[in-house]
DNA sequence: TAAGCGTGGTT
DNA sequence: TAACCAAGCTT
């Protein structure tokens, strides 16, 4: 252990003198109800405080009560946790809040023990949930408290376990909740990872790596995996005509990436087929000629969509299994998640209804993970940022040609 | 233990 | 443009 009593107490009066002082005003930190606090810490998980905000009023505001997130559909949840993005926190909340009604009669447990057992609720969320809801005497360690305590013992590479061995010993017994806050604080405005601010800093005296000239140095980063890089074709399947034009979605498996989102039917292509359309990639607009591997992953996913959904091909009067190749491309849009960059291909083909022909565009069956989707509201389904790009961008150009032209 | 999981801001 | 980062959890 780095510090004696003697350190621990100057530490934990100076760090509370600090939060006392400088505690930023934010929505969370109005109350000490446990589902609020809960929300906000789930919400806070690789998120930043400024993004967190907006998001968070409109939870309370929909969801004031666990009984009340309890009760919502999966994909109003989702719904409000668009563009946040790790969308599994978000159907992980959804099912811990109906186990904290079920089994806990509505009411949050107060222990890290019990804390831990929700689903989405790991080491860190369980000690801060503890600690600032409940006065748990427990450390909670994120991404902060991890910096700043490997710059006061000027540890190049913290285990977890000594981390949690460090925050148990300083956390204040009175005042908990206050000093992990503080501690994180600290981190977040002062002991930033680039340019820390050790003049104005309440531990400067208390630092070793301050005293060692180390502190820009520690932790050590933390190495990330290989970005991957992939193509996908997107399908946009549409009918009907200007406000009332619909479009073809689909949800996504629960598990997974962007997991019980929506979108529309996508399909990647082989690493070297994309590998090939990167190179040779310079227009705006995807050129495909008949051997294109674009065309070839075009005619597959339209052609399982189609039956997935239970489209008749018939609905594409004149073009039937050559469809394909009268789709018009959308332009791409690039998007890169933490570990995947994407260039999505979007190409889109308007389904007809023939006069007299009812099966022109049927509905797909209840039981398929296919919707008709209003294309202005989205239906007001879940989508990604990478999806409502690309309904935008259909949107404008549906938009030009129909009444009134494009927007100025 | 390491990989998978989003997004937006900053450098 | 690319790399890096931000109140982590799950498998």
């Amino acid at each position: 252990m780095p510090w004696d009593a003697g350190r621990i107490r100057a530490i934990r009066t100076r760090l509370l003198d600090f939060y006392d002082e400088g505690r930023r005003d934010l929505p969370w930190r109005e109350s000490l109800d446990p589902y609020r606090i809960w929300v906000s810490e789930v919400m806070l998980q690789q998120t930043r405080v400024d993004t967190v905000v907006p998001y968070y009023r409109r939870w309370m505001e929909r969801f004031p009560t666990v009984e009340v997130l309890a009760e919502a559909s999966s994909e109003e949840v989702l719904r409000l946790w668009q563009g946040l993005g790790y969308y599994s926190r978000a159907r992980n909340l959804h099912n811990a809040a109906r186990v904290v009604v079920e089994a806990w009669d509505g009411v949050v447990p107060n222990t890290v023990e019990a804390l831990r057992q929700l689903p989405g609720v790991g080491e860190y969320t369980a000690g801060a949930v503890a600690s600032i809801a409940f006065g748990a005497p427990v450390p909670a360690v994120d991404g902060n408290v991890r910096r700043v305590l490997a710059r006061l013992a000027d540890d190049p590479d913290p285990t977890p376990a000594r981390l949690r061995r460090w925050a148990g010993a300083l956390v204040d017994p009175e005042r908990p909740g206050d000093f992990n806050q503080g501690l994180m604080e600290l981190g977040a405005l002062v002991c930033t990872p680039r340019a820390p601010g050790c003049a104005r800093c309440p531990l400067e005296a208390e630092c070793r790596a301050r005293r060692e000239g180390t502190q820009e140095l520690r932790p050590l980063p933390r190495r990330r995996g290989r970005v991957r890089r992939a193509v996908a074709v997107s399908l946009v399947l549409h009918r009907g005509t200007g406000a009332e034009t619909e479009v073809l979605l689909e949800r996504r498996p629960d598990d997974g990436l962007l997991g019980g989102m929506w979108s529309t039917p996508t399909r990647e292509l082989s690493p070297e087929a994309g590998n090939g359309v990167r190179e040779g990639a310079e227009s705006d607009r995807t050129k495909v000629d008949e051997a294109s591997p674009v065309l070839e992953t075009l005619r597959g996913l339209l052609r399982t969509t189609m039956e997935d959904a239970g489209l008749p091909f018939h609905s594409m009067p004149g073009r039937k299994m050559g469809a394909a190749k009268g789709a018009d491309s959308l332009p791409p849009v690039d998007h890169a998640f933490t570990h995947l960059r994407v260039r999505y291909l979007p190409f889109r083909i308007p389904l007809v209804r023939e006069d007299g022909d009812p099966d022109g565009s049927p509905d797909p069956s209840p039981d398929t993970s296919f919707r008709w989707v209003p294309l202005v509201a989205r239906g007001g389904v879940p989508l990604p940022v990478a999806q409502e790009s690309i309904l935008a961008s259909l949107e404008s150009e549906i938009g030009e040609g129909a009444e009134g032209g494009p927007v100025p």
